[in-house]
DNA sequence: AAGTTAAAGCAAATATTTCTGCGTTAGAGT
DNA sequence: ACTCTAACGCAGAAATATTTGCTTTAACTT
């Protein structure tokens, strides 16, 4: 047998502009109505481009609205690095408050946590990715689990159910400091 | 003018029937498919109910999921007393676990982060609403905000996106112990 | 026990979403 | 340039969901 004929995708050109269009549509959307109230037919509309594209490329709406929050902050920003762990997940925790605090961010992580399911899906890895990064190249600090727990978790369920406290003053610092304390 | 004629509901009986079968459906349903993934017909079916009557009820299936997740669990039940409010917040947690390992469970909370907008629906506010008694009881503690941050939000995360780890040994003592570690 | 009417049921009309087949456009490799 | 065909667009069909007007049932009040 052949290894994989590799059917060579097109994903350049048209098909890129129907992926951006679709991404913003969905983003205005999301943030105007709420993930549940957001239709393929709808977001094809908005995005001027037809239904059938958007019900061939991604399925469902639930999908759609998963995939594009799980590349919504770009994985492969530099991440700060100034020597100093505490300092380094500080900064990096008030990223990602300030991203979540665009109501489009926060809508689509709505989506994101009603998609993931039995471990099927999951918008944040890449954050987590990120964490080990971090404390990988420290050397030494904190487990992995303990910076999602403590620092990503709360950001996640204030962005979820309480979104107007993720303005709280030094959220990230709080967060970061009580990380270390008990160790 | 006169004070509300108060057009006398009518919730037992046949309403209450109702409300039973539709909540019985869509955990069941909830659980099976994902709460983006029910819709009203469905819920109807299953019930044994007329869908008409679902929609006049609740409108839309977001809505309605969103209800049923917040009166998830008894909003009376008895709380904890141990008379030490640390042991106290360990059985609280675990109570909220073990709650949350149910995948119907499970599923409503991904509905209810799906429908959470801007502050219009939060359906983890009795657990708000719980920690401040115990606290307040105790006559000292910490803030409540913190036991949100540090023993929720963690747990909130986990159900939502990494479920297999609700199962960790001891985590309700583990993530209490690091909520007084700080302080 | 009788009266009032909220809430449920039913059925038909309407609206919306989703699918399918086929022609067109244009991305990637030669 | 030219070829091949992936991905898009379009239109009509099919499937689903939602609304509406009316009838029936039965929950509350007196």
């Amino acid at each position: 047998m052949s290894a994989t004929p590799s059917p060579a995708r097109r994903t350049g050109g048209r098909s890129a502009a129907v992926l951006a269009a679709v991404r913003s549509a969905v983003e205005e959307l999301v943030a105007e109505r709420g993930s549940a109230q957001v239709t393929i037919p709808m977001v094809a509309e908005r995005a001027g481009v037809n239904p059938t594209s958007v019900y061939r490329r991604w399925g469902d709406a639930a999908s759609m609205i998963n995939d594009l929050a799980t590349y919504r902050i770009s994985p492969d920003r530099p991440l700060p690095d100034t020597g100093d762990l505490g300092e380094d997940l500080v900064r990096w925790a008030q990223e990602i408050i300030e991203h979540f605090r665009q109501p489009a961010a926060a809508a689509l992580l709505r989506g994101g946590a009603a998609a993931a399911g039995a471990g099927d899906s999951d918008c944040l890895r890449n954050r987590r990715a990120e964490a080990t990064l971090l404390i990988e190249r420290a050397g030494d600090g904190p487990p992995v689990d303990d910076v999602i727990d403590h620092v990503i978790a709360p950001i996640v369920y204030r962005v979820l159910f309480r979104p107007w406290s993720l303005a709280e003053d030094d959220l990230a610092g709080a967060l970061v400091s009580r990380l270390f304390a008990g160790r």
